[in-house]
DNA sequence: TTGATATATTACTTAATGGTAATAAAGTAA
DNA sequence: TTACTTTATTACCATTAAGTAATATATCAA
């Protein structure tokens, strides 16, 4: 990646952005063994239910997941998983280095 | 990672969020061949001088970045190489991949 | 000391974002 | 239709962060 343009950083920072949210991270790792509806999502990652329609609608808009209704209920499924490669490093990178902010 | 906890998504979420800016890829972009000194960074990446300390300021105390006196001048430098992994895998992720926001 | 240069910090404005409660919308069943 | 369930949206508040101008600090030279 010798040459990154205004633009193309401008991408990766609104990539890192989506992710930089710890309720997100975790509809993100609860999404990894398979799709979930929404109401197993919240659920699970204890967010209320309008605080993840709101996350799962950032994560959808930015590509990362994708809805697939059925019946009354939404399933989400992630659909960039080369995501998991971010938060895998980022793991990683993060485990006791991160400073006062 | 298959038992993530709160306090590491929360770490992971914050290390994205040092990510989550086009100026600061940009100065970590141009650490990537080596140390710099705050105005060489500042020139190059065409930021204000109080901006570039400050983003510069957020890289110090996240340990991506580590400072270095040399008379008046301070060189700065990636203390925490990973982060180009993180950098490089965002930059082939987000190539045209982004969403409206 | 004074003066010059390099970097850091402060104060301020503006914009974006997360969480929540309430409401709306979509789908199904009776 | 009404009633019920599931998900999405809206309106609001509080917090955070980026950019900037001005000022402060640090280091060196004379």
């Amino acid at each position: 990646m010798s040459k990154v343009d205004q633009r193309q950083l401008t991408r990766m920072a609104n990539l890192f952005a989506k992710l930089a949210d710890p309720a997100r991270l975790r509809i993100l790792q609860s999404l990894r063994q398979g799709p979930l509806r929404v109401g197993e999502i919240h659920r699970n990652c204890r967010l209320k239910q309008a605080n993840t329609s709101k996350h799962l609608r950032v994560l959808r808009e930015a590509g990362l997941v994708s809805p697939h209704r059925e019946g009354t209920s939404v399933h989400y499924a992630i659909s960039e998983p080369l995501i998991f490669g971010l938060c895998d490093l980022a793991c990683g990178t993060a485990k006791q280095s991160n400073g006062k902010s």
